[in-house]
RNA sequence: CGGGGCGUAGCGCAGUCUGGUAGCGCGCCUGCUUUGGGAGCAGGAUGCCGGAGGUUCGAAUCCUCUCGCCCCGACCA
C-alpha cells in the first residue's frame, strides 16, 4: 500500500459507517482489496498463511458461477465424481514434467494418527495423477471410452505470493478429466471445453476473452498443449481465466492406462483436463467493479434487486413494507435463465428493513454490486410508482427513474438482460481500446513502462530465449498464440524484440 | 527467498524515541429523536499491548530470542 493512500483512507474513514474504497487511479491493487472488503466477498484468513475466508456474498457468486458451469458440463456429456484430497507422494513423481512443475508448491502430510507415515501424502495441487491411477483400473476396452468426468474440489498450491481470489494457497475449482481412444477425439474435447469456458465467460460473466494456445514455457506441466482463455482487466493486465489441456498419452503412459482397441490391439488412452477456479470471482471484480464498489452482471448476482423502504412512522412503515413484499412476490416468479438453460434463475429480491437511514443502505448495496435498487416510500405508494436506480448508468437505465409499479415488474427481465448486455458491451469496448499492435521495441517499452500494461499484439520469433528475455526485461509474458478468429489475422512480420522473422502476432501482456 | 511494513478493544490506529499502571475514531449495546444519498444527543460494555525470557521498585514502552500476518518482486489457476 502506498503511504499517501493509506493516510487518506484513514482520514476518510473517520465519521463514516463503512470503509473507503481507494480510487483505481490512485492505487489499483489497493482498490481491488478495498472492493473485496467493502462488498464483504472475502477476507484474508490471517491464521492460515495465504488462505482466505470466502464470505457468504462472495461464496454466493461462486455458487452461481458453479451452477451455470455445471449445467454446461453435463450438457456436454460429463458426469461429476470425487477423488481423494490426499495423493500418495509417489504418484506425483510418475510423470517427469509434472513433478518438476508442481514439486516446489506441494504441501505434504507426513504424520497421521499420531505416527509418521510410511509414505507421505501430498495435498492435491491438481488431480491428474490420482485420477490417472483410477482410470487405469476403470478402463479396459475402447467400449469404456470416452470417459468424461468432472470434479468440484479444493486444491492447494504453496505459492510464494498470494492475492485474494486470484491466487490463494487453497482454492476452489473444477477439474474435468477425460480419456479417449484417439488423439483427434481428445483434441476435439479440448476445444469443446475451451468453447464452453469462452461462451460462459462472455454470456454469464460478461467478460470477453481471447482464446488461444500457450507457448511451451507457459504450458501446463505434463501437457502436450495448453489452450486458454485470457481476459483483460481494467488495469491492462491479463487474467488467465480458464485452461483446457491436451495431455496426449503422457499420463496414460505414466499410470499405465491402456485399453483394447476395436482392432484388437492395445494402446494408451489419450487424456485431457480442463479447469476454472474461484479466480473467476476476481475476474468479475476486475472487469466490472468501479470506484463505488462491486458491479455484478445479473447472471452472476446472488441478489438482483434490493428494495429500500422509506417511511416516517409506523403506519407508513407497515404500508410501505406491504407494498415492498407484494413487489418482491411478483418479481420472485421471474426466471432470468436463458431459453433451453439447464437450470432456473429466479430473481432474488432483498427488502432492506434494517433500522438504518436510507442513504447508508444505498451505499452498502452499491458496494455489494446489486444491479437494481428500488426506493419505495409514501409518495411512490400514492402514485403507484417505484423509484429505480441501476448500479451503473447505461442504456438499461440512467439516474433515478420513476416508473409505474406494474410496468417495473413487467419489464424487469428486459431491464436485467439489457444491463447484462451493456456490461458486456462496455467490457468489449475496453478490450478493443486497450488492444493494439506494437512493432517496435521502443513502443513496446513505453506501453509497459512502470506498472502499465495493455493487450499488445506483437510478432515473436517463436523462441523460448526471446520470450524469456522479454519477460526478464519488462515482466511481460506471451499470454497466448490466438486461435483463428481471435486477434489479428496471420501476417508475416519481424519479432518485436529480436527482429527475426515471424509468421504471426501473439498476445503479450503483464499477467495476474 | 530477497525488499518493505505491521502485530495494542470487533475494525482502523495513537501511545514506544524520553519506562509510572491504556487512549482515540468507527462499530457494538440502551433510550429518545430521526429516516427520499453515509443521522443527532445522552448513557454503556469491551483489552493476558502476538509469545517467551531478561533489565527495573515498576515494561505496551528498554534488551534478547521467537511466532505470525500483509504489501512489493522472483514462481504460478
Amino acid at each position: 500500500m502506498k503511504q499517501g493512500a493509506r493516510a487518506e483512507q484513514q482520514e476518510d474513514q473517520v465519521g463514516k459507517a463503512g470503509g473507503k474504497i481507494t480510487p483505481r487511479e490512485t492505487d489499483y491493487p489497493q482498490w481491488y482489496q478495498d472492493v473485496i472488503r467493502e462488498a464483504e466477498l472475502a477476507e484474508p484468513a490471517k491464521v492460515v498463511k495465504g488462505c482466505m475466508v470466502i464470505k457468504p456474498h462472495g461464496y454466493a457468486i461462486w455458487e452461481k458461477l458453479q451452477r451455470d458451469l455445471d449445467g454446461r458440463f453435463k450438457a456436454t456429456g460429463h458426469q461429476n465424481a470425487y477423488f481423494p484430497l490426499l495423493v500418495p507422494q509417489s504418484f506425483i513423481t510418475k510423470e517427469a514434467e509434472h513433478v518438476e512443475g508442481f514439486s516446489p508448491e506441494l504441501a505434504v502430510v507426513t504424520h497421521a494418527g499420531g505416527e509418521k507415515l510410511e509414505e507421505p501424502y501430498v495435498i492435491r495441487p491438481t488431480s491428474e495423477t490420482i485420477i490417472g491411477y483410477f482410470f487405469s483400473r476403470w478402463i479396459e476396452s475402447y467400449r469404456d471410452l470416452p470417459l468424461l468426468v468432472n470434479q468440484w474440489a479444493n486444491v492447494m498450491r504453496w505459492e510464494k505470493r498470494t492475492r485474494m481470489f486470484l491466487r490463494t494457497t487453497e482454492f476452489l475449482w473444477q477439474e474435468g478429466h477425460t480419456a479417449h481412444s484417439t488423439h483427434e477425439e481428445a483434441q476435439a474435447e479440448v476445444m469443446r471445453m475451451l468453447d464452453v469456458y469462452g461462451d460462459f465467460a462472455e454470456q454469464v460473466m460478461a467478460m470477453p476473452v481471447i482464446r488461444g494456445i500457450k507457448t511451451d514455457s507457459e504450458r501446463f506441466a505434463g501437457a502436450v498443449q495448453t489452450t486458454c482463455i485470457e481476459a483483460l482487466m481494467q488495469d491492462g493486465k491479463a487474467l488467465q481465466a480458464g485452461t483446457s489441456h491436451d495431455l496426449g498419452q503422457n499420463f496414460g503412459k505414466a499410470f499405465n492406462v491402456m485399453f483394447q482397441t476395436e482392432a484388437g490391439g492395445r494402446d494408451y488412452v489419450w487424456q485431457t483436463s480442463w479447469g476454472v477456479s474461484t479466480r473467476l470471482v476476481g475476474g468479475v471484480i476486475m472487469t466490472h467493479a468501479d470506484d463505488s464498489g462491486l458491479v455484478l452482471p445479473p447472471r452472476v448476482a446472488p441478489i438482483h434487486v434490493v428494495i429500500v423502504p422509506i417511511y416516517k412512522n409506523d403506519e407508513e412503515r407497515s404500508q410501505v413494507l406491504a407494498a415492498a413484499e407484494s413487489i418482491r412476490a411478483q418479481l420472485a416468479d421471474v426466471d432470468l435463465a436463458p431459453p433451453r438453460s439447464r437450470h432456473r434463475d429466479f430473481i432474488e429480491v432483498v427488502i432492506d428493513d434494517r433500522d438504518l437511514r436510507p442513504g447508508n443502505k444505498f451505499y452498502m448495496w452499491e458496494r455489494k454490486g446489486v444491479p437494481v435498487r428500488v426506493e419505495l416510500g409514501p409518495k411512490d405508494l400514492a402514485k403507484g410508482q417505484v423509484c429505480v436506480k441501476m448500479r451503473v448508468d447505461t442504456a438499461a437505465g440512467r439516474g433515478k427513474e420513476f416508473i409505474a409499479q406494474n410496468e417495473f415488474v413487467a419489464t424487469i427481465k428486459e431491464r436485467l438482460d439489457r444491463f447484462q448486455d451493456e456490461l458486456l458491451r462496455i467490457a468489449r469496448e475496453r478490450l478493443q481500446e486497450r488492444s493494439r499492435t506494437i512493432d517496435t521495441w521502443d513502443e513496446f517499452l513505453a506501453a509497459f513502462a512502470g506498472e502499465k500494461s495493455t493487450f499488445a499484439w506483437c510478432h515473436w520469433d517463436g523462441t523460448r530465449e526471446t520470450e524469456a528475455k522479454i519477460k526478464e526485461q519488462t515482466r511481460v509474458t506471451i499470454r497466448c498464440i490466438p486461435l483463428p478468429g481471435h486477434g489479428p489475422a496471420p501476417e508475416e512480420g519481424r519479432c518485436v524484440f529480436s527482429g527475426n522473422p515471424s509468421a504471426r502476432r501473439v498476445l503479450m501482456a503483464k499477467a495476474y
